[in-house]
This record gives C-alpha cells, sequence and structure tokens, in this order.
DNA sequence: CGAAGTTTGTAACCTTTTTCACAAATCGGA
DNA sequence: TCCGATTTGTGAAAAAGGTTACAAACTTCG
C-alpha cells in the first residue's frame, strides 16, 4: 500500500468501481477478480488493482475481491457514511433543476437552503426548500450547519460568491458557472462546466475527418 | 506549430482562453501577453503558448496577442462559427431543464427536439420543443438534421440509447448518465458525472485533515 | 500434500502532460 | 540605427499517469 498522495484521477475511478461493484452486488455476485470488472466494464485490470491498492490490500491472491466488503471499503474511502448539508446559491433554472436532482437526494447530500439576491424569490420555497437572501448565508449556514456550497450564479458574480462562502467557513465547493475561480488553499473547489464539454464536441464535429 | 494530434486537455483549455479573451475584449484590450493573461487568470502562461502553438503562430514576440484576432481564431478552431442542431433524449428533470439552459441557447448548439418513452411526455412541449417518441428517432433525426444527441435517461438505459443514436449516424453525443458507456470508435462521446463530482468532494471532506 | 491454475500487488517501463529556460523576434526610445 | 526591454515559440527536463510483466499468495483438485 503506498502513502503518497492520491490523485483526483484516482478517487474518481474509485467512484466508477463503486458503481460497478453495486451493479455486481444487485446480482449477487460475492467474489470479482479485477479482471472480470474490466472487461464487464471497459476498465483496465492493473489500474483498478493499482487504485485500490492505495487505500489497503483488499483483494485476495487466487480469488479476487470480496464484493461486499469492497464495496463497504470503497463507501468509507469516499466518505458516504458521512452525511452532508447542501446550500445552493443562485435559484435560477440550474439551481432549481439541482434542487431535486436525484443524484443530491440519493446520495449522502442533502440541499437545505437556496440562496439568492432577486426579491421575488426570497421567502419562496422550490419543493421543500426554502429560498432565502444571499445577505444572510452567513447565518444560515452556521444555523443549519451547511458544509457544502453549490454556485449556481451567472459566472461574473461566481467569484464573489465562493469568496463569501469561503469567509463564512465552507470547505466544499460545487462550481457550474463557466469561468476559472481562485479559492483558498483549504478549500476544495469542483468545476463542472458544460461549456467546456459543448465546446469539446464542437471542436470535434469540426474537424475535417467527420 | 506542431501537427501532432491535438489532445483533449488542450482543446478544453482552448475554451477557457476563449472565455479569458472574451472579458478582455469587452473591457477593450487591444493586446494580451500570455504573462499577464495567466496572471489575470490563474493559468500557466507557458502552457498557453504551448497549447495556441499547436494551430499555428498567433503570437508576435514583443508585444503578445492582439485579443479581437486571438478571439477569431479560437472560435473558429473550436468550431463556434459552425451551427449545430440538438436532441436531448429523456424528458426529466435534466432533460428539461437542459432544453432552456442558456449554455445551449447562447452558443451555436440548438435544441431542437426532445425524446422520451413516457406516453404522458410524447406530443407535449417543453418551452417550444416538442417532445417525440424515443421510437420515432431516426426519421425525425434525419428530417431536422440533428447532429448532436445529448443522453439524460436513467443509467440502465443509457447505452441503449447511444447505441441507437450511434445508429442512426449521429456522430457527437454527450453524456449525462452516471455510467461508463462503449461508443463506437467515430463517435465522439463526453459524459458528464455529476455523481463522480459529488464524491470527489465527499472524500475530500473525509479526509482527516478537513 | 503437491501440482496446476488463479489472481493480487507492485516494480519497472513507457507515455503523456506540464514546466522550465532561452534563442529569436519585435518594439520603442535615444 | 542601435540598444535595452518584452514576449513569443519551442526544445529539453521534470512530473504525472498508465501499462506490462511477474513473483508471491491463495485455491482447487487429484
Amino acid at each position: 500500500m503506498k502513502v503518497e498522495k492520491i490523485s483526483e484521477l484516482t478517487t474518481n475511478r474509485l467512484s466508477i468501481y463503486l458503481r460497478c461493484i453495486n451493479e455486481l452486488a444487485r446480482e449477487g455476485d460475492k467474489t470479482i477478480s479485477s479482471d472480470k470488472l474490466a472487461k464487464r466494464f471497459h476498465l483496465n485490470s492493473a489500474q483498478i488493482r493499482k487504485d485500490l491498492a492505495c487505500f489497503g490490500e483488499f483483494g485476495v491472491r487466487g480469488v479476487g475481491y470480496y464484493v461486499e466488503e469492497l464495496r463497504d471499503q470503497l463507501q468509507k474511502i469516499l466518505g458516504l457514511d458521512k452525511n452532508h448539508r447542501v446550500a445552493i446559491i443562485g435559484a435560477g433554472r440550474l439551481g432549481t433543476a439541482l434542487t431535486d436532482y436525484y443524484g443530491f437526494t440519493q446520495s449522502n447530500f442533502d440541499v437545505v437552503a437556496l440562496f439568492d439576491t432577486d426579491k421575488d424569490k426570497i421567502g419562496e420555497k422550490i419543493g421543500k426548500v426554502d429560498v432565502f437572501s444571499f445577505g444572510e448565508f452567513g447565518k444560515i449556514a452556521r444555523r443549519d450547519e451547511i458544509d457544502v456550497a453549490v454556485i449556481a450564479v451567472p459566472a461574473p458574480f461566481a467569484q464573489g460568491v465562493l469568496d463569501e462562502v469561503s469567509k463564512v467557513g465552507i470547505k466544499a465547493v460545487m462550481n457550474f458557472a463557466p469561468t476559472p475561480l481562485k479559492a483558498a488553499g483549504d478549500v476544495k473547489l469542483k468545476t463542472v462546466d458544460l461549456t467546456i464539454s459543448l465546446e469539446s464536441l464542437s471542436y470535434f464535429l469540426a474537424q475535417p475527418s467527420n
């Protein structure tokens, strides 16, 4: 088992492995070898073993991995046994769609508050979630023990929102605004940029070979 | 100028550069050096120069890059001067949110059709866009000259949808289902997996140092 | 029990990506 | 025109990431 710093590419793959393993568990498989796992889900068996080896020796030589045990380990490594309370900043189309996105509702993340600066939206409810004034973010965040922020505001406001939520002590932020942001060193910022993905398709389609 | 294959990491960064350049253009700057661009947007100047050099010599030594010229070049490289017609498969929450996502409406992508298998949804309109039966995909795709498909169906159906749209000749697909898919060699598949991003935050928060 | 067959964990190797560093090109002022 | 100040474009070095290959560990079967 390595002790080096774990790369994000590795932890991202752990998420994938977990989903594959969940599928196998549903089907009732007891054990799985890295080779079978790789063949079935279009992965690379050596990479699976190497990724897992970063966190311990979960396999048994000659056998493979015990499905249920590996699932439990992956969930624990990814922190899926701990619950988090999410605030979404920006009650526009994206913010409201995310509020009842089942990826959130199904996971260990609970959306507990929405924030906006539009007076027409403040005081309303989206689903079961109240919309507050962003000016009250600090107060509500402390009261409701929010530890994750989702930025769903237009790009020009995103940095200001990030600075503000960081000041309140939020350490994990997911950003949907299509703009590079600068986060403090101890804040984990994950940007999901649909514009880049779209433009990637656009580039591909523009190549003469297509 | 290189002639090697361009990596996706490079083209993704071109999207970022374009947005930065657009911001500078709005502010009226005429020229920008890679160093100033890097400092301002938290990028690396050597990487900017190297990425751009893949496509030509756009800069002038001692001066930097002409903002407007570089913007035009980047738009052309990314194919943003060509329009595309998008079908979204899956008229659930995500599909409907994407339909009037302004990232689409603002760009060179037009959402022209939605598809679902739910009889209650077929025949309805989401905004200005008709919902068709997925069984009619081939027919409608040819009629409306659709060249991009967005998969917004539950994970277990995603591979089937991908196979189907590929059969019809769609060469660019964006997938929001949280599952690894296998695409034909000539099909560009871009998966946006929010689950992985969420679990990445979860992992970070689970580390003892936080 | 021992041999044959699996499968892990990892060292060594290879590939890709990023960063560094500097010659070559351009500008502006004297 | 020449010199100092800038800044690009790019080879070379470094870092990061991925793949191969195999010894070691385990299982099964005779």
